[in-house]
DNA sequence: GAAGCGTGGCG
DNA sequence: TCGCCAAGCTT
């Protein structure tokens, strides 16, 4: 969950929850992937909830002790496998996330560093020791002392060794910006009585999750306009309504609806049709 | 190595 | 409104 995703988000809205309805490894495999990607709706990143899922099945009723092990388990990648080995079995391996990977830019002056260049000097500065402790105290620094904007310099540990503080400024690493592309779609909205037409997405994007499929020929009436950001492109959606004569297909009611997993894209459109008191 | 993959918060 | 960023992984 933590993957990509702040800890803050985490902890208020998913952890628990996931945990009370999936209390052991046996249950999380023994659960319908459907029901893992409802308890993960609305936290992105869809394909590490089926790659825990898997990961489950693949290991319950426990989980194997050993890195190249966890290495290999899908959705767990070098630093998620770090983390385990140090944080739960207290190994000697040193975690390489957003807040490692900044304090090291900025002790080194590096802008863009290659990852091998920033595991071995998180290798390097591994407490072999406590390495338990050592990875949660460069995870805390960097989320509270060297963070982001303004670094709390006077505060840091690091400051006497810190090459970004002794050349006078924080732009370690430096950012590379990249602007996104807007991408418009329609959507056509069947609704006949009090059911809506709703589709499991399949491909790579948001795949498993209920929603509204693009059309290619929109017909009907023209409801307004939708609008989400993505981390690649900006999406904005045309909504037309179409009232159907017959049922057909797969359509579902409110409270059906309220059971998928569905993506917030889908969401706003559910929540636009309720605004204009149309479903 | 680079691109693709979600969402919410912040300035 | 816009860009950046977060306990990254897969292809």
């Amino acid at each position: 969950m933590l993957q990509q995703t702040q800890v803050k988000t985490v902890l208020e809205r998913y952890y628990f929850p996931f945990l009370e309805k999936f209390p052991t490894l046996q249950a999380l495999a023994e659960a319908p992937l459907d029901n893992v990607l409802k308890m993960w709706e609305g936290l992105g990143y869809y394909t590490r909830a089926k790659n825990l899922h898997k990961a489950a099945q693949l290991t319950a009723p426990e989980l194997p002790k050993q890195y190249d092990m966890l290495l290999a388990l899908p959705g767990i990648g070098k630093n998620t496998a770090a983390a385990i080995c140090a944080f739960a079995y207290r190994q000697k391996r040193a975690v390489m996330e957003a807040n490692v990977r900044r304090i090291i830019c900025r002790i080194y002056a590096l802008d863009d560093p290659s990852e091998a260049t920033l595991i071995q000097k998180a290798h390097d500065l591994l407490d072999e020791e406590n390495p338990y402790d050592y990875n949660q105290a460069m995870m805390d620094i960097g989320a509270m002392v060297c963070t982001v904007k303004d670094p709390s310099c006077d505060a840091c540990p690091f400051a006497t060794i810190c090459r970004a503080r002794a050349l006078g400024c924080v732009d370690f690493p430096v950012k590379k910006r990249k602007k996104v592309p807007t991408r418009r779609e329609d959507v056509v909205i069947a609704i006949y009585e009090d059911r809506l037409f709703m589709k499991q997405r399949e491909g790579r994007f948001l795949h498993g999750l209920w929603g509204f499929p693009a059309s290619d020929a929109p017909a009907g009436e023209e409801i307004g306009t939708v609008r989400h950001q993505y981390t690649h492109f900006k999406l904005e959606v045309t909504l037309w309504l179409q009232r159907l004569h017959a049922p057909h297909e797969v359509m579902f009611t409110r409270e059906e609806i309220a059971d998928l997993a569905i993506s917030t894209v889908d969401k706003k459109i559910l929540d636009l049709l309720a605004k204009k008191g149309l479903f």
